[in-house]
RNA sequence: UUGACCGUCCACUCCACCGCUGGUCCACCCGAUCCCGAUCGGGGCGGGCAAGAGGAAAGUCCGGGCAACACAGGGCACCACGCCGGCUAACGGCCGGGGUCCCUUCCCCCCCGGGAAGGGGCACGGAAAGUGCAACAGAAAGCAAACCGCCCCGACCCCGCCCCGAUAGCUAUCGGGAUCGGAAUCGGGGUAAGGGUGAAACCGUGGGGUAAGAGCCCACGACUUCCCGUAGUAAUACGGGAUGGAGGUAAACCCCGUGGGUUGAAAUACCAAACAGCGUUCCAGCCUUUACGGAGGCUACGGCCGGCCCGGUCGGAUACAAGGAACGCGGGUAGGUAGAUAGAGCCGUCGGGCAACCGCCGGCCUAGAUAAAUGGUGGAGCGCCCCGUCGAUUACCGUCGGAGGGGCCGACAGAACCCGGCUUACCGGAACGGUCAACUUU
RNA sequence: GCCGACGUAGCUCAGGGGUAGAGCACUUCCAUGGUAAGGAAGGGGUCGUGAGUUCAAAUCUCACCGUUGGCU
């Protein structure tokens, strides 16, 4: 599949994005990652899912390093989405039954770690949190 | 030549692949208009092209632009600034000059004191407008006062000297007297030299003067304020004259001068779904008749009976009522657009200026994101650190050089409306210019 | 992005130019058969950091560092 990842799968709703922070959100981790995920209330746009990264000002004080985390966090996700999405970002989640309108998957990746570990180490967990949500979502979740 | 400092420039480099952001061109899809292939618009997707973080983008400490609101003028209050001149859109910034303090070196033989050169610091208006403050120590902390001391006078008493008288033999003792000298105490006064505290104590040295002393007077020197002259645009410096005796603190209140309307892009302007609200219109058609306003009928349809259909009944193009659709309205949410990237812009030649900077001409377009774009992987090189090894040198430590291995080694750090500064952080490199020092050569 | 406030003992806070304090906590002692309460004594401070003004700075000024609040 396409490698490509534009701006049309970033998640850009401040809306949306408050209320992944809300309950009701289910969420997958593995050190030093956490993945937040939730039904869009209102989808923008035709993709079956949009994601945003996140890392906190508290741990990271100096942008440069918020900016390299994210950078690293999404590069990670754009190779790897296959693991959560078989059949491409334009098609239907899997195991979900088709409405009138189909529900959108919205996601946040934020970065939990202390310190900021090289990018092979995030990719590794990146595809371990993608993998345990897929199975989730297969199975009904 | 070497070293230090300052200014200027750069901010690891290259290649491949996969990606990101805005722009532009091409192709396809969608919509609108004219109308049957064109125009316009917006979006999506694919491809091509060139571009894509900083010197501090940071802190948000000053100054502006810009925007909205307010505003007749003036004053008070509050805040900021403060040697002089210049630069600038403006500044608390920069440049030049002055003053002052500190450091280094040298000189006046040394000390003291002073001078010269270089470097660095300075919120450097006013303490002679007024109010306040100064712990502890000290006699006293601010304009005069007086603890010790010094000096004068008085009282009292003692001693010495002197005189007289008495007693014992001139000496000695006792009594009396009084000028003088000295000492202690008390009282009155003068003094500000000395004490010795303190961060700080009323100009320094010498002389005169005096009861003792004192800028009380004099000489020299230092200083304050004013005036004059010379140099300078000025601050100021030098010289002369007059004037005096005046501590510190204004990053204490304050006085003087200058400036400041307030709030900040989350400012502001525009477009505008959906839901809800309000208003208007419509909710068929057909037949007959007509004086063209209507009237009657049929049907669609609606109400009621009924679990539902059939059926019955009522109403019938209008209705008790409810709903729907279209259009419009205001407010303006989600969202979008503008603000927002061609500017106090950058580069270069020349000219003016000691410089900051300014001017002419020529050339260039150089990030515009919005949960927020520069990343990932692989390879090569460069630099740094560590490891052991080889060689050169050396008495050793070590230094230099070669090949090799390993580094979650590659400074500080990410535009958020835009500029000018300041401050803070920072591995290094390039070559040029300047200042200073040392050495060498001529 | 913008605008404020705060930083003093282990904790909560006073002190706003003149020897750093209070309450709680801590240590020792008294008292009790013992503990708590009570009483007495004591220890504990780069006053966030660095400069500056001043004779003298926790205090005044400036610059940094950190914590925290508000504005959509």
């Amino acid at each position: 599949m396409s490698q490509r990842f534009p701006t049309s799968e970033r998640l850009k709703s401040r809306r949306e994005i408050g209320r992944l922070f809300s309950p009701g959100t289910g969420s997958v981790a593995a050190y030093p990652v956490r993945l937040l995920y939730r039904w869009a209330e209102s989808p923008r746009g035709d993709q079956a899912c949009q994601i945003t990264f996140v890392v906190p000002k508290r741990k990271f004080k100096r942008a440069v390093d918020r900016n390299l985390l994210k950078r690293r966090m999404r590069e990670a996700y754009r190779l790897n989405r296959e693991l959560l999405l078989p059949q491409g970002p334009g098609g239907q989640v899997p195991e979900v039954s088709a409405g009138a309108r189909p529900p959108q998957l919205i996601l946040l990746l934020m970065y939990t770690g202390k310190e900021a570990l090289p990018y092979a180490v995030i990719e590794r967990k990146v595809k371990k949190v993608l993998t345990q949500l897929g199975e989730r979502l297969a199975a009904g979740g």
